[in-house]
DNA sequence: TATGAATGAGGCTTCATTCAT
DNA sequence: AATGAATGAAGCCTCATTCAT
């Protein structure tokens, strides 16, 4: 196994075992077996657990960016562009139970709390990974100037965008109920509904 | 201190410790401390550390209800009731930052899914505690007989609504805007826009 | 509930506790519990937990002292005599598995080692305890002069007589065999046979 | 030290507190401290500290009935036979103490009763462990067709055999009496007498 | 005299991290 | 670079004993 993939095994483990289990029944014997590595190694990708658990979520939030923009359809409607934006996050949170319970589980942590912290004051991590919020941030700023959506800070254009994505996403991760293309549609609509003027 | 007294100090202790901490950096000793009695005295009031948090969330939520109960306005249009109780919870959650805290981690956490989905799957522990469900319920799914809301599952309709109330509050908390009762206001109307046919 | 009466449920519940579950799984709290006082009354009536342990075990030898002079058969052979005194303590410890489980306990434990040792030691508690003793010290005392029986040191004999009457006791009480009249008889009887000359 | 000899060295720790002061006043730390390693160390080589106890028991069981074996004169006689088992097993106790010490406890606790019951009821954890119960149930089933012993159950011949041994063992320990070869013989000759027809 | 809530030392066990190999 | 045995601090919980009522 090469270097890079033993790292990427690691973060693989990490992400299922937290995903199943939580961060605290997640010990580092458990990650390094479900790695196929010995405990010791871990030590040598991250500086520590707190670390892994970052670059995990790091990672991750990168992925979500690189999808999202994908087939971005930069010169469409507003509206047009939301849905693509919340379609493609909905889609990729219930494909990809695991990320998405991870990611919950980091954000509702001291670890999440301080991250968020860190982004907001503008003390990012990375380039990368801020990029997805640049593209909500200027598709909402223009829709802001075209007085398309509700005059509301930045921050609580984005409650009301992702705060239901989230939401429904863990009912469907949770097994509440089974979305569908079309409900994903319907919902990330009702979404626009509640940012449109 | 009277034993009534000293199980509810036990309670705000284990309330602050988690909101500031998080679970795992809540040890019993440090709330036992902060609480003023000696750490096995926690264990006179409640069997374990699990059931202790798990009585900690129930009293939180039948305390939200009764909130939300106070003044609702029962006979009033259904925007009317729902507006009630949007802001009763959003102000609820901005008021009382450690419930707010307290009640996101446990949700996202062991404790919490395996709550909810008893929750859902109808194993409910307390009538108290199943009431705030219950008014939600009782105005979703009269809105949706007279067709002014979507058609949508009734958990999808509680993601549209409840998901921007605690993402903004969450927002708020962690200081990245300050609500006032005109933002308030906004929000929970906005919610509103997303859930109305 | 008498002075007298609460001495007595204590140490009753303290030997069913014991017999069943072992020292260490007899909390004294569970000891009070079973014996319908609080927790603190044991205080009144035991210095410790240690005493209360002990103060059982001696009244427990006591009665085995009662019954096995009851009816003692002073002027019968020696076989007689040692036959009554076997059958005696062979019945006492099947009809009461309690008592007999306690009692196997406290030999085989600090508790019994320290007791045993004072008792040999001379350091006698309480003259009735030693009565017991006594009986079969002066029956193999006057078997030894009468060349009746092998001529090896007293504590020796008292193995020989003792060591396969407890076993057998045991036996009977874990289950693996049931013990009748005829049975118990045949075993005392074997018990003379290894002591004889 | 090798990591057998660090199991070793728990064993050993283990097995001289035990003896020493009783399980419940052997803690872990103690035990460790003892073995020369830290408290986690113990937890690598057992799972838990039930499991520690249990497996000493049967490592010294086999080392008992490896002794036992050694030199045993399956062409001998059956009187021979039986005091080659006897003897052995008389000197093993004496020379070793601790293990006799141990071995005592453990059977008179819910430890041994459980492993006992398992024991007579087959649940054999170990083909070795049940080497030593076999020659004894061999010898004396061919003693009760050859008609040479009382016509008892198995178990009984066995109260009858063993009884004596351990509790003259425990004199000998407690100090009560100093053992020698010609006691020794006299003492097992004598549970012969008491099998004999 | 009796109560039983409260205490806090101490027990068992886990686990992030280190370090000799 | 990789290993994984070893560490020991720290976590949860029990329970003999005390003491205010």
């Amino acid at each position: 196994m090469s270097t890079e993939d033993k790292r990427e095994a690691i973060l693989q483990a990490t992400l299922e075992l937290v995903a199943e289990n939580g961060f605290h029944d997640s010990p580092c014997a458990l990650i390094a077996k479900h790695a196929g590595v010995a405990a010791g190694t871990i030590y040598r990708y991250f500086e520590n657990k707190d670390v892994l658990i970052n670059e995990l979520y790091i990672s991750i939030e990168s992925g979500i960016t690189a999808i999202l923009l994908e087939a971005y359809p930069a010169r469409g409607s507003m509206r047009e562009r939301f849905m693509h934006l919340g379609i493609g996050l909905l889609n990729y949170f219930i494909s990809r139970p695991a990320e998405f319970r991870f990611v919950e589980q980091f954000h509702n942590s001291p670890y999440g709390t301080e991250f968020r912290r860190n982004r907001i004051l503008g003390v990012s991590n990375s380039t990368e990974s801020t990029r997805k919020c640049d593209i909500f941030r200027e598709l909402f700023s223009e829709a802001l100037e075209h007085n398309v959506i509700k005059q509301l800070p930045l921050i609580l254009l984005f409650d009301l965008a992702f705060g239901p994505i989230v939401s429904v996403a863990r009912s469907h991760v949770l097994g509440f109920i089974t979305l569908d293309d079309a409900l994903i549609e319907q919902m990330v609509s009702a979404c626009w509904d509640g940012l449109k003027r």
